[in-house]
Parts: structure tokens; C-alpha cells; sequence
DNA sequence: GAGATATTTGTAACTGCTTACATGCTATTG
DNA sequence: CAATAGCATGTAAGCAGTTACAAATATCTC
């Protein structure tokens, strides 16, 4: 069943057919209904393969993720893949590990597959990978990360205007010691939002115990100990700002291990309104960030950079994503007389 | 950048450069190291599109799955495509979003690239689409549904033994009254589970109130639903069994809510081991289906497919996979003198 | 109605790799 | 040492499409 059969039951050269299926030239309503009939007669739809290999496109994107297993990439991987296969597109997933190592082995996967873009929603980037795919002419675009430049895009995430609505939000109720568990400071994505945390500090003219800002890891247990840190370090924290969820749930976790509750004395903030923070207790209070919206914009960005850049790279576009607040209950007014020990 | 000039290159015929890649017929040590040296100096890999074109397979496995965005699945899919990637294999995930229509339109995609095997891991399943494969000879593995035949294999949960396994455990806990939360009963796999729990509960010869059996929709909201109906039901429960974990998380959401504690008044145990359930309060025990071994088996199951068969399809395996307990502090002794209203 | 122009269709080269078959070369054997 | 078998390699025909270019047909202009 080939391209060829369609165009012998057709009556035209298989050209004729191509060009049907594809839309790429015209073809006269007589001819196109009747290899329209064809094609439907004999179920046939074409080899993606023998298509890439003819036309140079593959129809397959790349995204390239840390982790799916972490929570925050399920909601956007799906909508990556809604929108790819709406306009026709497969999806190739690779996921790093957080291992700067195994990206090398997800860039390969992409090249050999010939992707026509890759959507890199992690921080473990290598600039010297960047080179790689734009030799090649493949957009690519990343989530608050680099620059754009010639078919490179960028979604950019305002987490200081999240940061700010979270102190805003705290400061509201009365809260004057505010505690802050970042990412792994390795990575860059991490620094960006522990800086828009110390700058909103700076901007409410709030005085900072050094011990209310600590170290996890994006993960439960990051959270959990980093937590721990921050009551023993004698800041009396009324309040804490977790840089993801997950962190968010292990600070609670130690929270109450420690017999303080959650917001009475202590008010928890998350970053990303994973699914399961509205399910935590108390349900978690947290800046979202719209992964929908990530997704639909990483994949604008790339199919804009093939169709207005033809053969020749174009700048590549600067996209902001604006997360908003979402309001549960682990924040709540401050202590009157400060936290009890 | 081709094989040509990698022969040219290395001063052989592509003939000899394609064995030395694919290791598919024997290559002289001389020829193979400089066939080497040249792969390396050009910094050569082939285009899989044409490989697959060329050799009619396409390096690529089809994995079909609900919803990325369900818990249970992203484990599942990151441990299939670890052992594709380490096997050389690319991995073409589809969601069917629990919608029989669009699993069409994921088989479709499948057959468009040439996948050499798909693993249907979820139960929207058409017993016409086994023929559409079959037909191709693609091997096929299903998750706890259909029969093994010519070319389908089937990873089968051991369901029974894991409802058995909570039963035992909350009956030794004094627990007589003990409640389900179904998933939806319009799924086999719901109703697998059911029946296995009606069975458990007719082997220790409990007498079982009508109202203790409820239906969700293995979401939280449906947990928490069906929670609320068995509280009022008249059945008395002091412990719960839920079919996954999401059901569970639910119906502990929902008797928090009527003031009751977790274990204290109502045991729950959950399903799944999704990775939230050892965060929720109080830890939530459940039934662990172990998803790295699923995939591991379901993985294995196609390869051997296509190793085994040959042009033939051979036989389908059957693997059975058992599920462990996993206690955590969700359970606890029936209350003494029967559940305070 | 001839010539110019635009539109539709066909021809065939090309994509990059695999593989059946042919060929040449080196051992083996009686 | 000729005949034979076995191994390594080359030749070239696929695989199933796309697309540049040529050809054929239709439409328009004066």
C-alpha cells in the first residue's frame, strides 16, 4: 500500500497525489476528488519515514524535559502534544535526569531523528549545544533560559512578578519574617527566582535573618530539611515561600513534625500549582504558572521560526508567561505575638 | 554529511559502512577500525528516517497511554523509555485521554511511523485495533487486558492478590466494616478490581452492608465523593479500600471533612504507590503496582516479539506482575467500640 | 484565431540507508 | 595444484515518498 497504487486507481502520476495529500500546489477539483476517493478507497496514508526522508521534514518535535516524573512536566508535556498532533506533529520526549551527561545522548535522538524543532523546557544547557542544532537550521526554544538569537526562542516565566504578589499576599497579613527555600543553586533557573526573592525583601525594606533563607532541591525532602534549617536558624519565620510545590510540601511535612500548624503559625507559598497542591493539607497556597500557556507559546515559537524563516533562520521571538496567584489555605494572617517556640 | 562520505572516506563501499554500523554481517578488523576512524572523524550518525525507510523498521515503539498528567503514568513511561533509549529505541507516546475516539487517532499515528511495537497501556481498548496491528505484524503488549495471541502479550496485574493482601491486613487490624471506592465500572480494569474485592470479602465471611461499595472515577473529586456516599450509607465502615490512589487521597479529603481522623476513626488504603501518597497527612498506605517492572516486562515483551518471531509472529507472553504492600500511617487498629458518629 | 500567459500534470532524479546478489580473494582439501 | 568452500567486500536495486523541471492543457488578449 504506497503512493503508487493511490496514483494507479487514481488515473494521475504519483507527483499528483503528493501534491493532494500535501496541499503544496494546485490541483484541479476534478483530480483531487478523485484521488481524494483513492486514498479513501484504499485507507491509504503515507510513510512518515520515506516522507522525512524525501522532503527533509520529519513532522516530529523534540522536547526535552528533566523529569516527567516530576510533576510540573506532566500538564506540559500534554499540552505540547495536543497542539503537535492538532497540526499534524509527533512528539519525541527525552527526558535528562537532571544529568548534564544524558542530554548529550537527548540532542543526538533529536538529530538522528531529524526533528524539525526542539522545545528544551530544562535548565541543563550546554551553549555548546545551542550550536549544534543551529548549524543545522532547527529552531529551538527554551524556557527561561539564554537568549534568543538566529531560530533560538525563549518563554520567558516572570517569577519576580510572582515572587512579588507572594509578598504582597504575605506582607498583607502581617507577616514581617519571611522565609525563602530556593532550587539547587547550580542551576540558573533557581538563582533567577532566589534573586527576585532578595530583591522584593530589599524593595519592603524588610531586615532579613540570614538563617530564613536555606538551600533545597526542588524535591520533598529538599523542602523537609531545608525547613528544619529554617526554624532551628533562630529567624522565628512566620511565614515561608518555597520555590516549587514539591519543596513547599516537604517544608510542611516538617512543619507539623515540628508541632506547629499550617497556616496558624507557620503560612506556606508554593511556585508552579501542581495538581497536587490543591489536595495537600491544608491545600496549598501557590503562584502558578500556567503550563498550557508555556506550551502553546514553545510551540508557536518554533513552528514561526520554520514558516517565516524558510531556509534562512529568523530571530527567534521573546515570549512572557505571567503567573498568577492562587489562593488555598496554607497562608493565613500572622501570628499575633509572634510564632511560639 | 552521509554515508558516502563516510565511505569515501574510509575508502569502502557504503555496503561495508552500513555493516559495520548495524553489526550485521562480518566486517575484516582492518576495515572495521577504519570505518570507524572515519565515523568518528566526521562525526557521523545516520539518518533514522532513512534507516527506517531502508530497512522497514523504525527504531521506534509506540506507548499508549491515558493521560501523561494521571499520576500513575509518568513513572511507567519514564522507566519504557529508559530501557527503549538504552536499547537504541525511540519512544512515541500518545494519550487517548481516556477517549475511545482518539485512540483511533493514536493508532493511526503509530502506523503513519512505522512503530515496531506499541504497548497499550490502558483499557480504551478496541478489539478491532488488535486486528489493524496484527494485520502489520506489529507486535503488541496490553496492560491487564485481552488474551496473548499471535504477536500480543499481556502484563497482568496481580489485582486479586493485592486486594487480598489490604484485607488481610485491615481484618487483622479488627476491621469488619470495611468500604470500596471503585473506578469508573464502565472500565474491565475497574471492574476486575471490584470483583476481586467482593470475592475477598465472601472468603472471610464478612457481611457486607450495600451502601459500603461505591463507584468514583479514580480522580480525587470521585474519591471524595463516593467517600461521602459510604459515610452516609449506614454501613459503618472503619476502613476504606480504594482503587487507586487519587481515590483514596479524595476519601481522605472528605472524612477530615466530617471530622473524623485518619486511622483513628477510618483506616483508608490506597492503590498505585504514586509518589504523592507517601506526602499526603497522614502517609497513606497502599498497594504498590511496581511501574518500572510493568514497563520492564511490557518492553521485553515486544522485543521478544520481533527477536523470536521473525517474519512470523510468534505466540504473545503472558507476565504476571505482583503488587507489594506498602504500610504507611493511613491504617490502624478498628476503633473499640465500633465508629463514633 | 494566433500568440502569450497561466495553470495543471507528468517525468524522473533525488533523499540516505539497507540488503540480495555478485564478485574476488584467501584458505582448505584430496 | 586444481577444485571447492568460506569469507569479506562491492554493486546496485530497492524503500516510499518529494520536488525541480518539462510538458501539456486551458485561459486570456488583441
Amino acid at each position: 500500500m504506497n503512493i503508487k497504487a493511490v496514483a494507479k486507481l487514481a488515473g494521475v502520476s504519483t507527483a499528483t497525489v503528493s501534491r493532494t495529500i500535501n496541499g503544496t500546489a494546485k490541483v484541479s477539483p476534478r483530480t483531487l476528488e478523485r484521488v481524494r476517493k483513492a486514498i479513501e478507497e484504499l485507507n491509504f496514508y503515507p510513510d512518515t519515514n520515506a516522507r522525512a526522508l524525501g522532503s527533509g521534514r520529519s513532522s516530529m518535535y523534540g522536547l526535552i524535559i528533566s523529569d516527567i516524573t516530576n510533576p510540573f512536566f506532566p500538564e506540559l508535556v500534554k499540552a505540547f502534544e495536543d497542539i503537535a498532533v492538532a497540526h499534524g506533529q509527533d512528539v519525541l520526549i527525552a527526558n535528562t535526569n537532571y544529568e548534564p551527561e544524558r542530554m548529550k545522548l537527548c540532542v543526538t535522538r533529536m538529530l538522528q531523528r531529524k526533528v524539525d524543532g526542539v522545545a528544551i523546557m530544562t535548565s541543563e544547557m550546554d551553549p555548546a549545544l545551542v550550536e549544534v542544532f543551529s548549524r543545522r537550521h532547527i529552531p529551538l526554544v527554551f524556557l527561561d533560559a539564554g537568549v534568543p538569537g538566529p531560530g533560538v526562542s525563549n518563554v520567558r516565566l516572570n517569577y519576580a512578578a510572582g515572587v512579588d504578589w507572594a509578598m504582597d499576599h504575605l506582607t498583607g497579613l502581617g507577616h514581617t519574617k519571611i522565609g525563602f527555600i530556593s532550587g539547587p543553586m547550580r542551576l540558573e533557573s533557581a538563582r533567577v527566582r532566589h534573586r527576585a526573592f532578595t530583591q522584593a525583601i530589599a524593595r519592603k525594606h524588610l531586615i532579613q535573618h540570614g538563617g530564613l533563607v536555606q538551600e533545597g532541591n526542588h524535591r520533598v525532602d529538599g523542602g523537609h530539611e531545608a525547613m528544619l534549617r529554617v526554624l532551628d536558624s533562630g529567624g522565628h519565620a512566620t511565614a515561608v515561600i518555597a520555590s516549587n510545590d514539591l519543596t513547599a510540601i516537604g517544608a510542611m511535612g516538617a512543619i507539623s513534625e515540628r508541632g506547629l500548624r499550617v497556616p496558624e503559625d507557620i503560612s506556606v507559598i508554593g511556585f508552579d500549582d501542581i495538581q497536587l497542591s490543591a489536595f495537600t493539607r491544608p491545600p496549598l497556597t501557590t503562584v502558578s504558572l500556567p503550563r498550557a500557556e508555556i506550551a502553546k507559546l514553545a510551540f508557536r515559537a518554533l513552528l514561526d521560526a520554520r514558516e517565516k524563516g524558510g531556509k534562512k533562520p529568523v530571530k527567534g521571538a521573546e515570549h512572557t508567561v505571567e503567573p498568577t496567584m492562587v489562593l488555598r489555605s496554607s497562608t493565613g494572617p500572622a501570628p499575633a505575638h509572634g510564632r511560639r517556640r
